[in-house]
DNA sequence: CATAAAACATGACTAAAGTCATTATTAGCT
DNA sequence: AGCTAATAATGACTTTAGTCATGTTTTATG
């Protein structure tokens, strides 16, 4: 490891001891650059920007909890229904988004994604492991039958995706009015009924 | 009208003029008060913030295309099934903010969305219009036994739009790639279909 | 119309992000 | 080791949003 490569980690650590104490918004530059002992300067040799850092910090927090969705539904019983499974992957991304994560970083999240310069794939890049987790649920229902679509299975995947996000969104802009449990169960009930008349 | 009010005025719309040249932040506080020929304390009188401003002028720029919609609808034979008459309504939607609003003043209106200081109603507020206007086609598909649903149509209509918002963000966060007009009509495909498969 | 209170306006000031010409350190080479 | 090029670090400086104590104008009132 260059020497560059360690100062970014100081850099980078003593940011995220910050924000755990503070938002970050109460958390300069200039703090986090006289924590580290280093000048100004020196910050923006690695990070674009303030965003460009708490984008790294989000990212890095936003990674592991796919594994986490992974683990929850292998949990699952095994004669689980592949609609239970997804109800129930839907329940476990709220907790984690309510309980782990947050509605004040989760807002800086999708605040940051809207600055076309700054890198968020691992939360929006379609190669998320997100995006296969709920595919494979969708395949199993197919597979049992359970489903029936001519959507093609990762067509549906990222709107099902899409769709946790918008709700999640709408939780931050409403919050905290708006409850995401909730409001989540009753959209993909509709998204997995549909609306219109049997025939 | 007081000497106050016509200033905010002036501010408002010397602003409006730079809005129409510039990107909002190409724009600053300092260009708007000297255009305006007043100082910049003058400026914090009137608005909260320079967000604060601009929330006012898409607001502004906003509230209008509602109306739009409902001349839309409107304008449809009387014939046209609800299916269409919604599918028709994405139509319109996606092309509004295509063409008149545009991806980047879209982009704005999601960022200030999140600050949660600054009041965005005309946008976000269960009284806005459009809420209305998705409810009527629902009752009206209900009514013409098109539609068939236990959630309450209300509650129905918020999920539409919430939907609605969770594409354009979408559009924003992966412009140019994303192709909202498609993605929209195939997202309200599966949201009228489902993917259950029927008894 | 004199005057006090309220409303309006000012601009120098602060805070914080971001820049860049200059200086220091390190690594590679003979 | 001595020299050079690349890499890393510096901090004074610029930019821009936002503040606030002070000053000016308007309005209401005896």
């Amino acid at each position: 490891m260059g020497k560059g490569e360690s100062t970014k980690q100081i850099l980078f650590e003593t940011a995220a001891e910050l924000f755990l104490q503070k938002d970050f918004n109460k958390v300069t530059v200039d703090n986090i650059v006289e924590k580290a002992g280093l000048a100004k300067g020196t910050f923006y040799i690695y990070f674009e920007s303030k965003d460009a850092l708490i984008a790294e910090f989000l990212n890095y927090y936003v990674n592991n909890v796919d594994t986490d969705y992974k683990a929850h539904l292998d949990s699952l019983p095994p004669k689980t229904t592949a609609t239970d499974m997804l109800l129930s992957l839907v329940g476990k991304t709220t907790d984690v988004l309510i309980n782990t994560i947050g509605y004040h970083k989760m807002s800086f999240v999708y605040k940051v994604q809207l600055t076309r310069t700054i890198n968020m794939d691992a939360v929006k890049g379609y190669n998320r492991k997100l995006y296969q987790i709920v595919a494979d649920v969708l395949s199993r229902g197919i597979a049992l039958g359970e489903f029936n679509t001519k959507v093609p299975i990762d067509t549906l995947s990222k709107h099902f995706v899409m769709a946790l996000r918008g709700l999640s969104y709408e939780w931050c802009i409403r919050y905290p009015e708006f409850d995401l449990k909730e409001q989540a169960h009753t959209h993909f009930q509709i998204l997995l009924n549909g609306i219109l008349e049997k025939k």
